[in-house]
DNA sequence: CTGTTAGCGCATTCAT
DNA sequence: ATGAATGCGCTAACAG
C-alpha cells in the first residue's frame, strides 16, 4: 500500500510538505503543491484515516445511531446525513439496533466508544437513563433527529404543531367525528413523538368542543399492516363511524385507506383520511398529509455538528424544521347526511 | 480520554497483558484477565480503533457502497449487513451515491481509499470500467449484493428463475395476454437485473407460443409513481387489454394496482398482477409476488466476507439466494369471456 | 504467564 | 517555503 513516504521520496521532498500540500495548508509553493498533487494522483495515494486520526485527533467520520434502517423516516434521514457528510469529506458509520433491543448494550458499550467518530447523530430513540448518561459522557458533539430526548438537542418538526394543522384542517372542513391512529412505542422508536401528536389531537377536539371517544383512538405501530388491522376493527365497531381519521404517519394512513376500501367505504365521500410525512407513496395514493422532509432534517443536523466541529458556537436549541399541509384527494367535507 | 496505559498502570501490569486479556487471547491467567476486564469496564476503556488498526492492520469495519439508501431493497439489505457485522464486532461504514452520479468520483477516489475498511460490499450498481478497475485494485475483499456485475462475485437470487416462476404461474392460470413492467436504469441501479427479468418474460412467452406485444412492455423505473403512470397509459391504450401484468418489483406492482383501481378494473377478476420482492406492503395489499429477502442476502454477503477475512477459502461463485412464489389475492385465472 | 520494545502512517511542532 | 524529529495509542514479536 502506497504511503506518504512513497510520494515524498518520489518527489525528493519531505513528508511534511506532502501532507501540507495535500491538505491545502499554507506554506507550500504553488509549484511544489502542483507536483505533489499530481504525483499523489499518479500513485493513487490517499492518507490513511487511522494514521491521520492518531496524529491529528480527528477521525473525519460521524456516527449515526438508529433503531432500525428499514423504515421510511430513517432511511430518508440517513440519506440526508450522508449527503451533508460527503460534501464535507466525512464518512458515515451507521449503528443500527436492528429492530430489537438486544444489541443495545454492544452498541453503547463497544462500538460507539471505539473512537471511530468525531460526533454522533441519534435518530428517534427512547434512551434509558444509563444510555443517556453514557452518551453524554462520550464527550463528542451530538444531536437527535426526528425525536425528542430530554437532555439532548433535537432537530425535528414541531410535532404538536403539525398534528394541530392536520386537525384544524379536518375540523375546518366540518368534521366532528374524528378518529386518531397513533404510532406505537415498538423498539423504543419515538416515545415522545406519537404522544405529542396524540395530545394535539385531544387538544384540538377539546378546543372545538368535540367528543374524544376512547374507542376512536387506536394504535398502528407506525406500520401499514398493523394500522390496517386496527382501522378494520375501528370500522367494524357497532354504532356511529367517524367521518375522518387522522393518522400519525402516512404509512398508517395507507392502512386506513386500504381497510376502508376493502369495506366499500368511499374516500373522501364517506371518509376523510389525513397523515403526516408525505411519504413517497402519498402523492400517487392521493393522500392529504402534513409534509416533512427527513432528508433535510438529516442534512441540517449533520451540518450543525460539522459546523461545531469546525469551531462554530454551539447552538443550544435548534429551530423547528418546516412542515406543510399538502391537500390531495383523501379529504373532503363530511357527508351531509 | 482513557487509554490502555491507564488500565495497565491502575493494575500494575503491562499494556501487552491488558491488550491480550481484553481481546481474549491465550497466555493470560484467568485471574489477571478477570481483573483487567473489571478495571476496563470500571474505567470505561475501549481500544481506539485507529490505533488498533495501525498496529494490527485490521480496521474491524466494512464498507457498503450503494446508489441510494432510501429504497426498500437497499435499506433492507443494509439492515442485514449491519446485523451480521455487529454480531462479529465489526462496524459498518456506508457510502451512498445519493441518487445522483455526481459524487461517484469522490466516493471512488477518496473515501473508499481511505483505508478505513477491511472489505467492501457493493449493492446493485452498474459500474463503469474504470470504477470496476479501481475497485479491483483496491485490494480488499469484495462482493456484490442484489445485482450482477461482470467480473465481481455476486450474491443475489436467480433473477431469471424468479421471473420465470412468476410467468409460469400466470400462464398456468390460463393467461395469454401478459404485460410486463420492467425496472429502469436510473442512477445506474441494477443494469443487469431488469434485463434478466425481461428476458425471462420474453422467453416464457415464446416457450408457450404467446405474443410479445411491444406496447405491453413498459418501464416503471422501479418506482410506484412512474409505474402507476406507465400502467395508466397501458390501460388507456385502444384495443385489447392484457389480462395479467408481471411487474419487476412490488413497488411497481402497487402502481399497476392503483392505476387499475382508478379505472374500475377489478383485480383479480379482470386483471391479475404479480410482482417480485415481497415488500412490506405486499401482504396487506394482497399482492401475489415472488419473495426474496434482501436482509438475508445482506447478512449472507457480509458473513461471506467476514469468513474470508478470517482465513476461510475464497468462494468463487456464491450460490443463488432463495426466492419463493407467494400467492395472494391479486392473481386468478383470466376472465372467461 | 507476563513484560519490553519496536513500529504502524501520519500530523505537527520546531528548526532552518 | 521546507525538512527533521516527535508522538498519537495500540498490537505483535521477542524475551524472560
Amino acid at each position: 500500500m502506497t504511503g506518504i513516504d512513497d510520494v515524498a521520496r518520489a518527489l525528493g521532498v519531505s513528508t511534511a510538505t506532502v501532507s501540507r500540500a495535500l491538505r491545502g495548508l499554507p506554506g507550500v509553493s504553488a509549484a511544489t503543491r502542483g507536483k505533489v498533487l499530481a504525483k499523489a494522483e499518479e500513485l493513487g495515494y490517499v492518507a490513511s484515516s487511522s494514521a491521520a486520526h492518531l496524529a491529528s485527533g480527528r477521525t473525519m467520520a460521524m456516527g449515526v445511531l438508529l433503531p432500525l434502517i428499514d423504515r421510511w423516516y430513517f432511511s430518508s434521514a440517513l440519506e440526508g446525513v450522508d449527503r451533508a457528510l460527503r460534501a464535507a469529506g466525512y464518512d458515515m458509520v451507521v449503528f443500527s439496533l436492528g429492530g430489537t433491543g438486544l444489541n443495545r448494550d454492544r452498541v453503547f458499550h463497544r462500538s460507539m466508544l471505539r473512537k471511530r467518530i468525531d460526533a454522533l447523530l441519534v435518530m428517534c430513540m427512547e434512551l434509558t437513563p444509563e444510555e443517556l448518561a453514557a452518551l453524554q459522557q462520550l464527550d463528542y458533539p451530538n444531536v437527535t433527529i426526528g425525536g425528542f430526548v430530554d437532555g439532548l438537542r433535537n432537530v425535528s418538526i414541531d410535532d404538536g404543531g403539525a398534528a394541530t394543522d392536520a386537525m384544524e384542517y379536518l375540523i375546518g372542513l366540518g368534521h366532528t367525528r374524528i378518529a386518531h391512529v397513533r404510532g406505537g412505542g415498538e423498539y423504543g422508536i419515538e416515545f415522545a413523538v406519537p404522544q405529542q401528536r396524540e395530545e394535539a389531537y385531544r387538544a384540538a377536539l377539546e378546543r372545538h368542543g368535540l367528543d374524544a371517544r376512547p374507542q376512536w383512538l387506536i394504535t398502528g405501530e407506525f406500520r401499514f399492516l398493523e394500522s390496517k388491522l386496527a382501522a378494520a376493527r375501528l370500522f367494524d365497531q357497532p354504532g356511529e363511524r367517524p367521518t375522518a381519521v387522522f393518522a400519525s404517519s402516512d404509512e398508517m394512513a395507507f392502512g386506513v385507506l386500504l381497510a376502508a376500501q376493502e369495506r366499500g367505504i368511499r374516500v373522501p365521500d364517506e371518509l376523510s383520511v389525513i397523515g403526516i410525512d408525505d411519504h413517497e407513496f402519498a402523492e400517487p395514493m392521493g393522500l392529504t398529509t402534513v409534509r416533512q422532509s427527513p432528508e433535510d432534517q438529516g442534512s441540517y443536523a449533520a451540518e450543525l455538528l460539522l459546523g461545531e466541529l469546525q469551531g462554530a458556537p454551539r447552538l443550544a436549541t435548534p429551530p423547528f424544521q418546516p412542515h406543510e399541509l399538502i391537500i390531495r384527494r383523501s379529504t373532503a367535507p363530511p357527508p351531509s347526511s
